[in-house]
DNA sequence: TTTAATGCGGACCAACTTAGTCCTGTTTAA
DNA sequence: TTAAACAGGACTAAGTTGGTCCGCATTAAA
């Protein structure tokens, strides 16, 4: 299914939900009362995210989080890799410190593995296209991904109320 | 890390060395050996495969299993989606056993949704465009997969010997 | 007709990963 | 000084995964 962690799929809807604060920050509890995930979990979440450069945590009292940069620069393969790791469906494409060169006892032999760089450079890009600010924005019709396109009306969902995003979108 | 399971790099592994031996069968066996892939997840695999209908097979002595259909026409999703559902980063966009419809609390209220539709379609788009044919043929050079060139002229590797794939790229 | 090779369909288990919880710091505004 | 908030762990339970094993059904060949 190639599916992504239950962690990573929370961290977009927190970042989402962080994205349409704007320039405020949010504490933790602020966040898990508004989306229904489990407040160590966002907690732990938002760790990552700061951890990768994403958030700006402010400690104290009334501290909280923010974004690090407009939601307009967040592409979405760096929320996913900073969650999970390098976007890269096999360990020998994947760049980065999971899979140490010399893991794959084929790697001399495997004829697959230009394939993989091909495949998982392309599912980068179509990842790297879309950032924060369009996944807050109304879902866009189907189209090619191109140019992730707003719908020239707005579907029918007529009530873009910033409020509850909650729990995961299974 | 978006990772596919082993199970499915095995199927990949055994599938390419099932491509070079043409039209003939292998048994469970053989490509247990020419791989390195311990026999009882081959066998696995491949029971996987063939009720998939992405092999035949055999039974009996003498038996074994092949290609139900040129490798040029079996897609890389549908080599995928054999081994571990559906293709889809999210369960909500994936048609199929998998996510039934309602499972997510969120459905109604969910923006990110239709985003994922996109992006999971793109992700197809790209595996589909890749063949079994295609991963046999030598790697190519870094190009955008919309044609999934061979190059022009081999690389370095002089030897397409059809044996011993073995082990799981890792 | 018998035999042995082969796939088929399970059950089963150990190891790992994941999601979630909890606790003890440290920082900082009020 | 106090309380609210983040930081950074350790820890646990549950689920998944990879791997093993077994008995059965099928079939070509002896």
């Amino acid at each position: 299914m190639l599916r992504m962690s239950k962690m990573t799929d929370y961290g977009i809807v927190l970042l989402t939900e962080l994205a349409r604060a704007g320039s405020e920050t949010r504490t933790a509890r602020e966040l898990a009362a508004g989306t229904g995930v489990p407040l160590p979990s966002v907690s732990k979440v938002l760790k990552g995210l700061q951890g990768a450069g994403l958030l700006v945590s402010h400690r104290g009292a009334s501290g909280g989080y923010g974004l690090s940069r407009p939601a307009e620069h967040i592409p979405l393969t760096e929320i996913i890799s900073a969650l999970e790791g390098p976007v890269s469906l096999t360990e020998c494409g994947a760049q980065g410190a999971h899979a140490p060169s010399g893991t794959c006892e084929l790697e001399t032999v495997c004829r697959v593995r230009g394939h993989w760089r091909v495949i998982n450079r392309t599912i980068q890009d179509a990842l790297g296209r879309l950032t924060l600010a369009d996944l807050c924005a109304p879902a866009p019709r189907l189209v090619g991904l191109g140019v992730p396109a707003r719908p020239a009306a707005p579907p029918q969902n007529p009530n873009p109320i910033p409020t509850t995003a909650g729990g995961a979108h299974s």
